[in-house]
DNA sequence: AGTTGTACTGACGCCATGTCAGAAATGCAG
DNA sequence: CTGCATTTCTGACATGGCGTCAGTACAACT
């Protein structure tokens, strides 16, 4: 109760302000507790930005299925999944900003954004050197163009959605999938990204 | 004199730990002065990280030349350019990650850093756009590609660089080599790439 | 030797943090 | 409704890094 209360406060303050600007006292200033309070359900802002971005994280996942458990046409199932990683990032662009920026301060929680980026990085590599098998995909070490892609997607999603002034979404998500298509499957890509027009 | 002591004290300290371990007093005790002197020469830690930026954007923009300053073929251009910027970053790269850590921490740096970013975008958006005209690139909004690509290149570097145990240069150069020629020069994507081997 | 200017430092106030002893509030048995 | 136990909360404190300022030490020039 008083803990969503805290991460309520947190996200409304973020919607709107940069982490830099948020202390303990502030963010508890937009609750009807007091300050100290705070340390009961918290380690400290960096332990409450741990928690908002668990709340993100399994919607992102969950969004990125369609081309992960791959199910059907490759092109069209990373479509899905760009398309949903662009809401989801469009919806809570703030958080993802919020954290990416309190993690350098902080030894725990860089350890915690690093393995959330690189738990991508494992899955998406996986789906690569599947394709490679099936011959969609030209044949590459899979995994340092995994992190490229997905650190790509990272730094684009947090800049374009990460403040008040959100970029659009179409174009965002057009340039990002012309880049994963076009790396991933050469030889359809032509065919696919004249479909979507640009 | 006394500043340049005090910037080289903050280059090493950085070379073996993170932007957040570095306080004003810590950093003045890697030279022979008091930390009263820090701020003679410097507003905070954050303008030192931002001289330190400076000192390394020469190199940076000096290595990118050989593509962006379109003389002779266009994809060995590319090709150097790329080279050249992982070697800069592999030099240069913990510098790389503290000023980036240390970005959302103030908003005076984080406005330099988008910038420092945001230069590289405006110059590779062009190049695009004459290649574009030159039919040697596929049709598409330059900008918003050039951003993504670039965001992806400073995420890998400072990933791979950015800490003591550094990445494989080569492995790292080959990644994102094949996502920038696959998404600029598809129709010759195949050959080159295959002259680079995997 | 005296004066001017520059380079430096000791000591201070400030602010956010994280802690702890104790105060409210809540629930429950008689 | 009363006394008691447990949970929830808070006022007050110590800590540590920051940025400043008055004042010292030192060099250079007269």
């Amino acid at each position: 109760m008083t803990r969503s209360a805290i991460l309520d406060a947190g996200s409304d303050f973020l919607r709107t302000r940069p982490f830099r600007d948020l202390t303990v006292g502030l963010l508890m200033a937009g609750t009807e507790y007091s300050r100290p309070t705070f340390y009961l359900y918290f380690n400290d802002l960096h332990g409450l930005m741990e928690t908002l971005l668990g709340e993100v994280k399994g919607e992102i996942v969950d969004g990125a299925r369609a081309w992960l458990s791959n199910e059907g046409n490759a092109i069209s199932g990373l479509q899905q999944s760009l398309a949903a990683l662009v809401e989801v990032a469009h919806e809570h662009g703030t958080i993802l900003k919020a954290v990416a920026d309190a993690a350098p301060s902080d030894a725990r929680l860089e350890r915690v954004w690093d393995t959330f980026l690189a738990s991508f990085d494992e899955v998406v590599s996986a789906r690569i050197a599947q394709d490679q098998a099936a011959g969609l995909t030209p044949e590459f070490d899979p995994l340092p163009v995994a992190r490229a892609l997905n650190r790509m997607d990272a730094g684009v999603l947090i800049q374009a959605f990460g403040s008040v002034e959100k970029a659009e979404k179409d174009k965002v998500l057009s340039a990002i999938m012309r880049i994963w298509l076009s790396t991933l499957y050469p030889f359809d890509a032509t065919a696919s990204l004249e479909r979507i027009g640009d």
